[in-house]
DNA sequence: CTCCTGTTAGTCAAACTTGACTACTGCCCA
DNA sequence: TGGGCAGTAGTCAAGTTTGACTAACAGGAG
């Protein structure tokens, strides 16, 4: 699973109604150009090809007042809905460490409920405990580990590495269990997109680190 | 940076000379399926491109004798060599946080000299800690980290992802400066391809955790 | 007035990835 | 003796991603 579709969702979902260059900035409000690899080309590509499976309802309309060539704006549909929900709730429990899939599962996990957020990492950290344990039975050969060579450093990393998140999810739900931040359903939700007209704080001016790859 | 052409140009090299099956063989031999996309469509792809870069030079052989199509052997050329050793040097010290690529610069590092491989991996240290001083300075806002709402888990997760690879690395530096393994120029390689006919102990038969997707 | 830069908004070809499919051989087993 | 299965080797179309490019307007400098 990509996390284009998850993150594109999510924008026009949050905003409403919105044109792809709104989209794009959501997606550097979030930090998302950090994390993920959300091009341009990436998220117009994304827009249409939902639009054309039905997930979002597409709006031709005049040129923008500010310049730029005629924009076209979607909406998300009933359909588009549940595929965002099916997502989101895939990408928290599944267990394939592609950071931006995984961030994005946060960043969405609050617009489902607090019990089914809980549950679901929950379920996420079982999975990694399931991978450590096959991944560590399974490759230490029968000679014993020094038979892998350097070989062996890779799984090294890839339990060290399935602990950190372990580790991490099982804070991330105790801090989710103490009452911490707003779920679906419990009120006014956290705005998570940019007003119109509102500058984006971390715009990409000064260059972050990591910005091109 | 993708690191099918990485696996795939160390394959060959290791071989001698291979054809797709094969570096398909090798790259499962290595566990390549549990953290890289390496589909058989990648694999021949990426041989075509690279023949066609003259990375590698394409020999057309007979029909197999164990059945099959007629296939096409390769061999790594000067130019490929230095690329590998380009990409290898690039993904030691790259800090990307992409899983494939790190475990293909484990996979290789062993193709430079130790001196290197460490200069190399102190190098990704520095640039992990500026990595994080930089998000943790830039993604604090001025109204206190409270404003960020769930948002700032996401940043959690990097800080603690991070600090569990630095921590790993300096592990793995320790180790290789205590002499754990053999490196370029210190005598006999690390066997790393499967002889002619070997069977692969590690083969998808028996399905590890995490294989499709 | 004209040029230049910055912002808004998006397109496009080329490259890459995916997953399903083809085609051939050997061998077992009824 | 022929049908099916497993292994060998690779192709292909459809989809996705990349990075560079286009185009239009606003506002300020000269």
């Amino acid at each position: 699973m990509s996390a284009i579709r998850l993150l594109v969702l999510g924008a026009v979902r949050q905003h409403g109604r919105a044109h792809g260059y709104q989209v794009r900035n959501d997606l550097e409000y979030w930090g998302a150009h950090e994390w993920s690899h959300a091009k341009p080309g990436s998220i117009y590509h994304a827009l249409k090809q939902m639009a054309k499976q039905g997930l979002l309802r597409a709006h031709e309309t005049a040129p923008s007042t500010a310049g730029g060539p005629p924009r076209t704006e979607y909406e998300i549909t009933e359909a588009g809905t549940e595929e965002f929900l099916r997502l989101v709730r895939e990408a928290l429990t599944e267990y394939d460490q592609k950071v931006d899939v995984k961030s994005a599962a946060i960043g969405f996990m609050v617009d489902l409920p607090r019990a089914e957020a809980v549950a679901l990492l929950e379920e996420r950290i079982e999975k990694i405990a399931q991978w450590r344990a096959a991944v560590t039975e399974h490759y230490i050969p029968a000679e014993g580990p020094e038979q892998l060579g350097h070989i062996g450093e890779i799984m090294h990393l890839w339990v060290h590495t399935a602990d950190a998140e372990s580790a991490w999810t099982r804070g991330l739900v105790e801090r989710i269990r103490g009452g911490a931040y707003t779920f679906a359903g419990e009120g006014e939700p956290f705005v998570g997109v940019l007003a119109d007209g509102q500058e984006n704080p971390y715009a990409t001016g000064d260059r972050h680190p990591q910005d091109d790859h």
